[in-house]
DNA sequence: CATCAATTTAACCTTTTGGTTAAATGAATT
DNA sequence: AATTCATTTAACCAAAAGGTTAAATTGATG
């Protein structure tokens, strides 16, 4: 996940975020076509749907090229890989991670983390023990502020 | 794809789309936490966190359990799933679509679809009448030949 | 019970998004 | 040159998104 990926990730589900635009995908994975035609089934103006395709070709979910007066539009396959990748990574990296939850909380479910070897799983919590908890008097510094900092 | 599946696609599509809320669900790949350690690595406000949950959580991206007066977050494996699921669907019909593309230009640059199992790749076209509008030749005659848009 | 601590809700603001219609651009035809 | 067709840009609007601070809620504790 590097930060330049960050961007067109975003970008890309972004893009597909839309029911318009995934119809619009759906559609050229048919065939390429020109504008006006991926206008026809829908129930918004042409602008509207100019501004969808520029949206799905900045995301490199579609490109155009230009046929005389009409711009015929077709899949990008890279926009839909960089999606893709990260999504089944994270699903095999998450699905690893719920496995590990799993297994901890079978193998002992009164749940402390052990947090060695088992899994990291139960990561960072608020350490509720048996014996201990006093969210409160952690340390010896009670003068906690009620107002976040934060910035005007 | 059912009106109920857009729902849940674009929810999920939409979460993912705020490297905010990426982060978070990276982080939580690590194992469960409370928010208010969701909230400590980033630049903004608790309640600006509280909302990206919220926004995870609709589209099942994660779940939340009460422990006292902490909600422990944790992945949901639905979401991802759904989102993963159609992405990867879309991807493969889109290569098939793809390579057919590529398979009819290359064996016939002169572009006849072949209706048949070949490709519906360049499908809707302008259609126009049938022996109006030839765009004659244009003056600097590229290579690619500029057959109008609609049947070849 | 008073109070702290964690989190959410409320109210507000600004930017983005998705839509509209009217006008502009560019290519092809006449 | 004028017209027509395909598409984009411009200007505008309403709703949604994402942020902030202040207040409310809920649980634990002395």
């Amino acid at each position: 996940m590097n930060p330049h990926d960050t961007d067109s990730l975003s970008a890309a589900f972004a893009a597909l975020a839309d029911p318009t635009r995934r119809a619009i995908l759906a559609r050229l994975a048919q065939g390429e076509t020109s504008v006006g035609d991926l206008v026809k089934p829908f129930p918004i103006s042409g602008p509207a749907i100019s501004r969808h395709l520029r949206v799905l070709e900045n995301a490199r979910l579609i490109e155009r090229k230009v046929d005389a007066q009409w711009r015929i539009c077709r899949l990008s396959p890279r926009g839909l890989r960089v999606a893709s990748d990260w999504l089944s990574q994270s699903r095999r990296f998450w699905e690893q991670s719920l496995d590990r939850l799993v297994e901890v909380l079978e193998q002992d479910g009164a749940g402390r983390p052990t947090a060695s070897g088992g899994a990291r799983a139960p990561a960072a919590r608020p350490a509720r023990s048996p014996a201990a908890r006093r969210p409160r008097s952690q340390t010896s510094a009670p003068s906690t502020p009620k107002r976040r900092p934060g910035k005007g």
